[in-house]
DNA sequence: ATTTATGCAAATCGTTTGCAAACCT
DNA sequence: AGGTTTGCAAACGATTTGCATAAAT
């Protein structure tokens, strides 16, 4: 399966408490702005682009939007996930959600799903990789592993 | 290692004829444009942006540079690579070229590298995102195995 | 002659930035 | 007050498109 697990209320809290760490750490408030990018972002069940994320909070304009994941980004608390469109999604960062995962992106309509890939193919990829990257003269910080293809809706395009 | 290797002047020419009739198959005509853009791809030892293209072909004018691209991706003899900042990239298709492989992407400059991985781990990743794609409902049509990294020049960014 | 490709310039789209007003401590 | 965050609008950079010209069949 894939997609983020709901979360309890008590996890949103913890969530919140640990990104006030962070943006601290980084000399930053937060908010009540980057509470609420962070509530939707803990809501949904992919990553969300701008986009998305203007539409789930009220009266957020675009420039906050942008300048806050930006902040978010910076402090640990989001990473951005590169995709195939030209729009960039955002979702929490795996070191806030301690799981680990890849995406299933549809060549059709774009839709992006989480995935936790199996934990020894996820060892053998990391092995391998940091062997690559050496050989390359990289220092890695970090991989993906995406499947394409096409969701149910799309299939038969 | 990365990059691709270098090709004869016989290897050049069958991956014109491929093309070609590549082209073909989709109503389009091989121009000489077309030719140099696929000269440049084949010579280049890694993924080029537009930037890249127009800097090799003199005086490729950048709207030929995008629409040629487009479609010489629909006829499948390029494939366009999704990185992290903005500007998209181009490579021959594997399609074409047969060697499948991934990337290395420095996140300072966003230079991007070609890899092979090993069979082994690659037949892995295959097998395991045939599984992942079933469950979620999707019908896998390719993969992408990324590492991001700092380049040789970027470590000390 | 008719269709297709090219180049220039203008238009788009996602994203970034300047700046003055609103907020927080 | 003094520094931060917000929102609006203008600025940007990559990519796309309209249109008239040049090339190919």
């Amino acid at each position: 399966m894939s997609g983020q697990r709901h979360r309890t209320a008590d996890e949103v809290a913890d969530l919140h408490v640990e990104i006030g760490h962070r943006l601290a750490g980084s000399d930053q408030r937060y908010s009540p702005v980057r509470r609420q990018i962070v509530d939707a972002l803990a809501g949904a069940e992919r990553p969300l682009s701008v986009a998305d994320l203007i539409a789930l909070v009220p009266d957020l304009a675009m420039s906050s939007a942008y300048r806050n994941l930006v902040v978010l980004a910076e402090a640990g608390a989001v990473d951005r996930v590169a995709t195939d469109d030209d729009a960039a999604r955002y979702e929490l960062a795996e070191a806030i959600t301690d799981r680990h995962h890849h995406h299933l992106v549809c060549t059709g309509c774009g839709l992006v799903l989480d995935y936790e890939p199996p934990v020894d193919l996820e060892r053998r990829v990391a092995a391998d990789l940091t062997g690559v990257a050496r050989a390359a003269g990289f220092t890695a910080e970090s991989h993906r592993l995406d499947l394409f293809g096409r969701c149910a809706e799309c299939v038969d395009a």
